[in-house]
DNA sequence: ATGAAAGCGCTAACAA
DNA sequence: TTGTTAGCGCTTTCAT
């Protein structure tokens, strides 16, 4: 900028005055300015720039597994909506480790991102960090979660209660009464879902033995694992509700290596509508909601925040969920 | 920092000292400081800390299309690596919009990373920038790209003549003759992948029709279309070599919903192991090389570079394809 | 319409 | 061992 300055016999401040729009410059030497900008290439200090503005056009995105095209798919909302009004985007991952949370949102902190949007993989950790997060006056939205009751800020998430009271019911509306759940804990969206089953039992007037639930997780893995020891422990069981989609099939897969069909001899539904979940071997019924919605719903109230309404209300939006029929689910038959 | 130094009546210089390890600094006053940066819960800012260190510890990552699972889990790998070493990753996608990547690369440049990973959607455009980005001393990795030869960076990439040849001469070995190719342009590792199609079909004396070389394209639905026209103009074509596994799944869907089964009609290879490939309802048969490696190498050298070898030569690592044989290929049989 | 000067929060010579 | 001083590249009063 100096350099730019001193070609064109002006001040900083007057080329600063013209990079940034202001009123109070010439025609001419707005035009002088302008084509040296162009005939140098030059580019502004973005860091220097924050330094001053104290704000660093910076959002900051946490979530649980990268690798889950779920999140990818929030992920690439948000980066879109963000980077087209002048966002940069750090994306910050758990990989499943929810200990890494507190590093990654130091990191954060660290580098003075104006918000931070956070599906976190801890239900009551590093409230102290979020909690500041707020202090600070920068964003702070919640996706896909509704942990940590005490912190105020944004919320984009879906009705859980409804997600499994739309799977179990649609179970149930097919014909079966010994219906499992893959469980996860401790957060609570993952216990909405097991809420939802248990009403939708309860509302048709069935009872859910204890051994139905098993605790899995999220990952394809504890899927897989729940749904071996499930094979094993419940032989009466005919469908299973899975807390999410990974889960779902390490289900799935768990039933074939144990040359048990699906949907034939058991019937599985997941939750949140994985990438190519209609490709599948047995393409998965599954509940569905919006995740560019999520993550576009999300962008756009920590930019307005930001931007204009810095001091306006939390908000709490709820992204509806509804059934995907496909066809790893189908009516009871004896196993 | 200030407010640091007043509270324990030392100067600035003292508390940066402490939280930067110099050693000439006393025990005592160093546990001091430590011990009020704990109380206060202080921390650094890396915006200012940047304006003067000239080094942000920050990357960025341009992909072609963050919802493809090839790329994701090169992001994943390069997050994990490089947040273990303290360092951020600003994450831009392009969404198949080459126009895109221009703003994307100033967007990272004015931001001042020390590095930018690249795996670029556009073989020609923006060499200006790519330029700049060495002649500032940062950091440059083309991963999975060998575009701009030109351009002097490190490259971290499969290769893909071999990709084409692995899947093509797998293709062969089942006894198919009349293979086509979905094509993309004009990116070369595309092209390579062609070319190493025709080797193989020379090499086994096989004549490439014209015709078989069909112009897709990297995403999903081009390997539809791409299909549909090849079942209509090519009935004679036994197998396909499909550039990527989206345009591989696509063809699947093409063929599926023309009523060709696969891979009894026809036989179906793709290219870069795609997330649940194996899940699919015709476990796709592929050419793999890990993205894992890719992305953590792209990191490493980046990251050598910025920190011990300034001055290092530019590295070409090549990461070897494998081919992965599940059921979307058979032996030929008349249509 | 233009510019001088102060300051954003930090690091690094250099002195003491 | 500690502190003084001068920036890093920008924006922003406040004069002119």
């Amino acid at each position: 900028m100096r350099r730019l300055a001193e070609e064109l016999g002006v001040s900083i401040t007057t080329v600063s005055k013209v990079l940034n729009n202001q009123p109070d410059i010439g025609e001419a030497t707005r035009k002088r300015v302008l084509a040296k900008v162009a005939e140098l290439g030059y580019r502004r200090n973005a860091v220097a720039r924050s330094l001053t503005l104290r704000r660093t056009h910076t959002l900051g995105v946490i979530v649980p597994d990268l690798m889950h095209s779920f999140f990818v798919e929030i992920v690439t909302a948000v980066e879109a909506l963000i980077s087209s009004r002048g966002y940069g985007l750090l994306v910050a991952n758990l990989a499943e480790d929810p200990a890494k949370e507190r590093v990654h949102l130091e990191m954060l902190l660290e580098r003075q991102v104006d918000g931070v949007i956070l599906a976190s993989s801890t239900g009551t950790s590093n409230s102290d960090l979020l909690r500041r997060v707020g202090t600070l006056g920068k964003g702070l939205v919640f996706i896909d979660r509704d942990d940590h009751p005490k912190i105020k800020c944004h919320r984009v998430l879906t009705d859980d209660i409804e997600v499994g009271r739309l799977a179990t019911s649609h179970l149930i509306g097919l014909g079966h009464k010994a219906i499992a759940h893959i469980s996860a804990q401790p957060l609570v969206h993952a216990m909405r879902r097991e809420e939802g089953y248990r009403e939708a039992m309860a509302k048709h007037g069935l009872k859910v033995q204890p051994h139905w639930i098993v605790p899995g997780g999220f990952l394809q893995d504890q899927g897989y694992d729940a749904m071996q020891r499930l094979l094993k422990t419940a032989p009466e069981v005919t469908a299973v509700f899975a807390v999410n989609d990974p889960a779902a099939i390490g289900a799935l897969k768990a039933a074939w290596e144990a040359g048990v069909r699906v949907p034939e001899d058991i019937t599985i539904v997941g939750a949140g509508d994985i990438a190519h979940g209609d490709m599948l071997r047995v393409p998965l019924t599954t509940v569905s909601w919006s995740r560019l919605d999520l993550g576009a719903t999300a962008a756009k109230l920590i930019l307005d925040q930001l931007e204009a309404h810095p001091a306006g209300p939390f908000e709490r939006v709820i992204i509806p969920p509804r059934l995907i029929v496909r066809s790893s689910c189908g009516p009871p038959r004896k196993r």
